[in-house]
DNA sequence: CAGTGGTCTAGACCACGAT
DNA sequence: TCGTGGTCTAGACCACTGT
């Protein structure tokens, strides 16, 4: 009995429509929590591995968040803004938490970008910035010459899903991606003086830039 | 007996670790079939439910793909770079697969962005490339006075998971986030006259951006 | 056709959060 | 303490893919 009813669509995806729907018409507001396992289960009549799927296509999907123990609470969206630009990280609204500056070999295709050797060793600093307690930018900076002042900027983004260990730093509940920045600092002659490696929460990061024809 | 074993970590994170860590190796490339749900149940003695929830993590992450009656594959890279300019879309290594052009009423905050009466109708253009028959790109250009010229552009970038709508529309498999551009093109005195917005497939797309201090 | 992943059941024990 | 979500088992039937 793997399709009863009218319906030929499965149960997890039609309950999870039920309530994606609810949380867009405004049922249920950022914050609020969502019916549990235990309140699908007797809803719907389904097993608890098909309620928990329902709510699994919700958490995957970014619209909700488990909090174990407590239920599942519909996400909100704050965006920070970011203006690309010469600045680089704009500091208004989020906290530097941690900063490092150390010794240390650059990641190959760093090194090659600022034409050094494989096993340069140059001074690299990494910094986190939070909002309301919660990691949201880990950064981390390559200039091998601090003597030397860029005049043009190149910034490539990626979007991805986090790797575990991204996930855990900036605490990252399922489904949200990162947004990955390389930015990279030119002299005036062309060459490539400085990285700077941005990793954003995307749930937390709406990116700006502007250019004139 | 939730944690046997001397791992404190659950079963299902510890085996898709196991293959995170071959895949990261090298020992599976991308288009090679991972073990499948038998082959983990043999190896690793866990339930279907397991073996599931280990391959699952993995196509969450986006490394890896399940395709039905086939197996789970890992996935592959391949950015299209796009460079924001004032081209918008550069067409090059895609191919427009659908337009459309229809007289409609703009969403709520187009029509705010272009200082429209909120039932206000005009022309419409959707588009889609696709990249080796898949689409990658979603675009709706709303312009209401085609006559005008644009000579500065906003480009407001979002990175979210999909809808399931937009999912199905991109054939995006689990584990795969969208970028959500807003691409507002402003006249010489200041006032925005066109709107587009864009929705791309992240897994597909790498983007570019320039300037000078 | 055999093998794959997709869905589903009906139980169980656990760690955690709120009370 | 009690309810929550998190993990896990051992079955089952289905639709799909490849040969």
């Amino acid at each position: 009995m793997a399709n009863p009813g009218t319906s030929r669509r499965p149960k997890y995806q039609r309950i999870a429509a039920d309530l994606r729907q609810a949380v867009q018409a405004g049922e249920y507001r950022p914050g609020d929590r969502l019916p549990g396992e235990n309140d699908l289960m007797a809803a719907y009549q389904v097993a608890r591995m098909t309620a928990r799927q329902a709510l699994g296509v919700l958490q995957t999907e970014g619209l909700a968040e488990a909090r174990k123990g407590a239920g599942v609470f519909v996400r909100s969206f704050r965006p920070l803004r970011r203006r690309g630009g010469p600045d680089g990280i704009d500091t208004h609204a989020v906290a530097l938490d941690g900063a490092v500056e150390e010794q240390r070999t650059p990641p190959p295709t760093v090194a090659d970008a600022l034409a050094l050797s494989p096993a340069a060793v140059i001074p690299v600093r990494d910094h986190r910035f939070v909002r309301d307690g919660k990691p949201v930018l880990l950064s981390t900076s390559y200039r091998p010459q601090p003597g030397l002042v860029a005049v043009r900027f190149r910034e490539e983004i990626h979007c991805r899903m986090p790797s575990s260990e991204e996930a855990q730093q900036l605490r990252l509940p399922p489904g949200t991606p990162v947004i990955q920045i390389r930015r990279t600092g030119f002299a005036p002659d062309g060459r490539a003086i400085e990285v700077n490696e941005l990793t954003l929460d995307a749930s937390s990061y709406l990116l700006e830039y502007e250019f004139d024809v």
